[in-house]
DNA sequence: ATAATACTTGAACAACGGCTCAAGTATTTG
DNA sequence: CAAATACTTGAGCCGTTGTTCAAGTATTAT
């Protein structure tokens, strides 16, 4: 009665213990990736990752780039700093923001392009 | 008295109304991709992206798989649905999701690359 | 027709994330 | 020293998001 022909029921019969096991391997990296998106997922953090991917620039700069407040800029690039993905020099009373990590540049670039390609 | 040696002043010397103009043409692409980055910045719809990229599977299937209850899972799978990222196909009483969208497969995997990388 | 399976949907709820405001530090200027 | 500039930090507010639960549809089996 309960052969293989039986085809429209459910029984997760797709996902294999071994192909499982070749899955997993990915899925601590899962976590991680996801959370880099998490940090990416911003519309005003994107915005500063791709201004600093071309040049070092002060808070004050970008908070006029983002149209927010200083202390709103700050915020993020705080969250940014905590992950490691910028890093601030001081130099008197500015402080400088560059990229600490050529990680997700590519990714962002990458992105963009099929953002574009997509809108065509 | 205000000459160009107040290097310490903040006026937003950087970034130059030429320059904005040339980011201005990026900055419509940001808001779509933090969007994209928003819908990959979890992990599950990130573990189902991943699956699908390998194979067609059903919604139970990917319940077992994230460990998630179906509910949960059909809801996540709404989503990615609604923004084209996969497709759905029905046969008997279960339905089959796959990719719609090569986009950010290479988005997914490049990010996986970097991550494994930075855990080195 | 009734029951069971596979999945979807809507509502409610709690947790999280981004924004603002107010107060703080550090540095430079007068 | 006091005042001003550049930035940081913490607390609170509010909208968004993920989860759960309960009820719904669609298809198949008996």
């Amino acid at each position: 009665m309960a052969n293989q022909q039986a085809q429209d029921l459910c029984e997760v019969r797709h996902i294999h213990s071994d192909r499982l096991e070749r899955v997993g391997s990915y899925l601590e990296g899962v976590r991680d990736l996801a959370a880099l998106f998490k940090i990416l997922a911003d519309e005003t953090r994107l915005k500063i990752v791709y201004a600093l991917s071309q040049e070092e620039l002060c808070v004050c700069d970008l908070a006029t780039l983002t149209g927010l407040t200083v202390s709103n800029t700050s915020h993020h690039l705080r969250l940014l700093r905590a992950h490691r993905l910028v890093k601030s020099r001081k130099q008197g009373r500015m402080v400088f923001y560059s990229l600490d990590d050529g990680h997700m540049v590519g990714l962002v670039t990458l992105g963009m392009d099929h953002i574009k390609e997509a809108a065509r």
